[in-house]
RNA sequence: GCGAGAGUGGCGGAACUGGCAGACGCGCGAGAUUUAGGAUCUCGUGGGUAACCGUGGGGGUUCAAGUCCCCCCUCUCGCACCA
């Protein structure tokens, strides 16, 4: 006996058709209303796509269809977010160009994507390293500079030498690259840099015209962090011609302020340290620098720190309070420099006590000698703030160091300008010439794009020179315009550009003109749903929206905000398998001890054994490799007697627990596949993969495919559906199956969607044959989530066209009513009966047909309920 | 440490404003039909012999609590000296 449902078959057929039909190509008819459904565009990577990946394509697309039913002129588009720094690696591995790298993986991508049944329009695909999308992305550039939103500036960067690249904060952890894990040092480096703080107010405000999770916006607002407070300037004492400022939140504790602190890095440094102190200071300093991030997350947040031997004078009471260094106080934010209040500050209190410097109380309400009191309160020992509550005591005092000139209400920011420069081959080179008299000119639009020069050698130099300073020919160029020598900006941009502006280019991607037209974006903008991880909450949606507010500010779009509403999709977990050993260095000649999970503890970030303290290194072994003792007891293959630690973590190739959709899609069918997924569980949420779970989508799609065709094998006979919409009870579960499919879709709930098709399948048929009208209505609900079955089981009900364009279908809410409904008795409480009433019963003949029910008599055992509580054809409740 | 979210059968998960806890699926059990298939169909399946007990634990509000209030525990994810 074949199996009826060739999935094989059916899926091939329809992809083909699909293509051959362009039946995704986006309608150029402007007059429909339209819905714009965005993915976060994968990066290309070499290892292709795992079952993770789709979760989030597949929603999207499950989405799309059904919008594309409902009559939308649907915009669901793909590309690639193609440079960067992998293939940049292997280039320097192997000696392949970067370029065919990415060619070649993006055909995977492709592939894959095309596998899955996507419905993207593909002659709308983007990739951010073809040129014509590059020259767009040098012109944004442009803009931002013309705007004085570019600058260049000598900051401390992170310096990885083993990448040979400046890293940017966001990608440096504990003091290791994100990528590799390889050290990270901080020198001073010339960088362009883009003023994303002159936007910051309108990055927090804005957040409120837009539908996000609200944890995604907090992230946002927390990261941008603003905080009100005032700058105020003490003078220094021997110094009268230098001052300090410093910022706080708050003002109202000056009187507390007992000592200054200035961060490492602080330029007043060389200047106000006394001769007596300088060694101690140089020293300090030093050992601050050689400090990773790593160590001072180790020390548990110790304070350390060094006496200037300079004082400061107290703007208001001119006490003289002893300047220090500390690396508790941080360069980058506020002034650098802080007056330290160590009865009202907790980090200020650790170091006031492990220093022995005065703590003053001024704020009542808290107990100084076990802490700092940080909240609000009283002012006290304050002067003529004494009585005040904390608002008011800071307004006043800021008033007063206004008239005195002593400071001003400041605010403050922890986002900083984003750098932008990177010392990487496979980038968008930034569009920039250099001229002798040491002053920067943009490329000029009509010689844009700049593209990368041909190397031979994708090797860093090591230097701090990037890779394009090699191609001579190329950096040394004569300016267009004074005929004068010139060199080009060697470095490229972060992988953030291309990404930045993607979602406008989709609108008009073909456009040679213009980035996009103003038509394309006047109608398609903003996007209506945007999907993608939650890892990029703050970067990528940071950065984008900041260069969008900088296109609205200059006409170029009509939104203030790109992404209307955005979903975040849950990942697909995947169990791996671990153990410990003590070749550290990954020496394939070393001896090796290994070691069980249980062995071992964490000592700080680093694995290490339970008893020797010894440093030890996790090892995974491939989840099919796993030798299985029983049934709970995963083994190492070969090491006898090593027991493995189950783990659920995020696939990757390293962790050896990654599942290729290929292989789940060879075995039982895409549709399946994407079933599976979305059935796994809501949406938002993260959960393991368990290929277990999918022959039991498989087996619905089987029956559905049954349902249709009739058990007859081998040909196809309908004979068996009516022409009628069937009995009522068939005509209501078919209607109501319409409304709550529809209803779940809406709210993204489509593993309860599912569900309720698999009812449909389950009970169609228990009253009589299969009626026509619900089997195309079946059909079209069914299509979102299996769409090639969908297709394949419309054409058999006779149908010439693909569904892609038929109308999702409705329902007559009066089938919706049932004939009769069942209520609940209870007695107290507690369910004691049921009760079969007509549909249309009265309170009071349900109360009457509930009182004469058996059952519930039994349980009043002949008492009066001391009340009756009647929820409408609900429940009775009777309360003795 | 701070912030956010989540704890429901053997498992993934349902349950709109408080109103029949466990939809649907996996797994498991029984049967039917079969006899080389990862097949199909039907029935059953929270625990307990029962009364009863059951949504992380403990209190509370209510006729009625997974859902509301208070306290506690655990897990996951963000942030981590931001003055």
């Amino acid at each position: 006996m074949s199996q009826a449902y060739d999935h094989h078959a059916i899926e091939a057929k329809w992809q083909k058709y699909w293509q051959a039909h362009q039946v995704f190509a986006v309608n150029p008819d402007t007059t429909k209303p339209k819905f714009y459904i965005l993915d976060m565009f994968p990066y290309p990577s070499g290892a292709g796509l795992h079952v993770g990946h789709p979760k989030g394509y597949i929603a999207t697309d499950v989405y799309s269809r059904y919008k594309r039913m409902q009559g939308f002129n649907v915009l669901h588009p793909m590309g690639w977010d193609a440079f960067g720094l992998p293939a940049e690696q292997y280039a320097i591995e192997t000696g392949t160009h970067p370029r065919d790298t990415t060619r070649r993986n993006i055909e995977n991508f492709r592939r894959q994507f095309q596998s899955l049944g996507m419905d993207y329009d593909w002659s709308r695909e983007i990739d951010t390293t073809d040129p014509r999308y590059v020259k767009w992305t040098q012109w944004i550039f442009s803009k931002l500079y013309e705007c004085g939103l570019a600058y260049l500036a000598e900051v401390p960067v992170n310096w990885c030498p083993a990448l040979g690249t400046v890293l940017a904060n966001e990608e440096v952890q504990d003091g290791k690259s994100e990528r590799g894990g390889f050290p990270v040092v901080r020198v001073p480096m010339r960088q362009w840099m883009l003023r994303i703080t002159a936007y910051a107010d309108r990055l927090i405000d804005d957040l409120d015209l837009v539908d996000w999770p609200a944890p995604i916006k907090k992230m946002q607002r927390d990261w941008v962090g603003r905080s009100e407070g005032a700058s105020i300037s003490f003078e220094i004492a021997d110094h009268p011609q230098h001052s300090l400022e410093v910022f706080t939140t708050r003002p109202d504790t000056v009187f507390g302020a007992t000592y200054l602190v200035l961060a490492p890095e602080h330029s007043a440094i060389s200047t106000i340290t006394t001769a007596a102190q300088h060694n101690e200071v140089m020293q300090y300093i030093e050992e601050v620098s050689r400090r990773s991030d790593r160590v001072r997350l180790a020390e548990g947040g110790e304070k350390t720190g060094v006496f200037t031997g300079a004082f400061a004078l107290h703007p208001v009471t001119n006490v003289r309070l002893p300047i220090w260094i500390a690396d508790y106080v941080l360069a980058t934010y506020g002034t650098g420099a802080i007056m330290a209040v160590p009865a009202h500050d907790t980090r200020d209190w650790d170091f006031a006590t492990k220093f022995a410097l005065p703590i003053i109380e001024v704020v009542a309400g808290g107990d100084i000698s076990a802490g700092a009191y940080v909240g609000a309160g009283t002012s006290i020992n304050s002067d003529f703030l004494n009585g005040k509550p904390t608002p008011q005591a800071k307004t006043h005092v800021i008033e007063w160091l206004e008239q005195k000139g002593k400071g001003k209400g400041s605010v403050s920011y922890k986002l900083r300008d984003w750098l932008f420069s990177r010392q990487r081959y496979w980038g968008e080179p930034l569009p920039v010439l250099h001229l002798d008299d040491g002053t920067t000119k943009l490329v000029p639009e009509s010689d844009l794009p700049v593209l990368l020069p041909e190397l031979d050698d994708f090797k860093p130099t090591g230097e701090f020179e990037p890779p394009l300073a090699r191609a001579r020919e190329w950096v040394e160029v004569t300016d267009p315009e004074t005929k004068h020598k010139a060199v080009r900006d060697a470095n490229t941009m972060p992988q953030w550009a291309g990404s930045c502006w993607y979602y406008l280019r989709f609108c008009d991607p073909k456009q040679t003109e213009q980035a996009w037209s103003p038509e394309a974006e006047q109608y398609w903008m903003p996007v209506d749903l945007y999907v993608g991880g939650a890892e990029h909450a703050v970067l990528h949606l940071l950065y984008s929206r900041f260069w969008h507010k900088v296109l609205y500010d200059l006409g170029l779009v009509h939104t203030p905000e790109p992404f209307k509403k955005l979903l975040n999709p849950g990942m697909i977990l995947g169990y791996s398998y671990r153990y410990y050993d003590n070749n550290l260095s990954d020496d394939p000649h070393a001896s090796v001890t290994t070691y069980p999970a249980t062995d071992v503890c964490l000592d700080a970030e680093t694995s290490v054994h339970r008893e020797s303290r010894e440093e030890l290194k996790a090892r995974w072994v491939c989840a099919q490799d796993v030798h299985w003792k029983d049934k709970d007891t995963p083994c190492h293959p070969t090491y006898e007697g090593l027991v493995l630690e189950e783990v659920i973590e995020k696939m990757s190739k390293s962790r050896g627990n990654v599942v290729n959709p290929d292989d789940v899609i060879a075995e039982y069918g895409t549709d399946a596949m994407r079933l599976y997924e979305m059935f796994m569980g809501p949406l938002e949420k993260g959960a393991p993969w368990s290929s277990d779970s999918i022959p039991g989508v498989h087996r619905f799609l089987q029956r559905a495919y049954r349902l249709i065709m009739g058990e007859q094998e081998g040909h196809s006979s309908l004979s068996h559906l009516i022409g009628s919409t069937g009995t009522s009870t068939q005509a209501r579960l078919t209607a109501e199956t319409v409304r709550a499919v529809t209803q779940d879709i809406e709210e993204m709930g489509f593993n309860t969607a599912i569900s309720k098709l698999m009812v449909f399948v389950r009970d169609i048929t228990r009253e009589g044959p299969l009626p026509r009208n619900s089997a195309e209505t079946f059909v079209l609900l069914l299509a979102p989530f299996a769409p090639h079955l969908a297709e394949e089981l419309w054409a058999c009900l006779g149908h010439a066209s693909s569904l892609v364009h038929e109308p999702w279908p409705t329902y007559d809410p009066a089938c919706l009513t049932p004939s009769d409904m069942t209520i609940p008795l209870q007695v107290n409480g507690k369910l004691r009966s049921k009760i079969l009433v007509p549909a249309e019963s009265s309170k009071d003949d349900i109360l009457r047909l509930a009182r004469a029910d058996e059952k519930l008599l039994e349980w009043l055992q002949g008492q009066t309920p001391r009340k009756v509580i009647y929820v409408e054809n609900k429940l009775v409740n009777f309360v003795l």
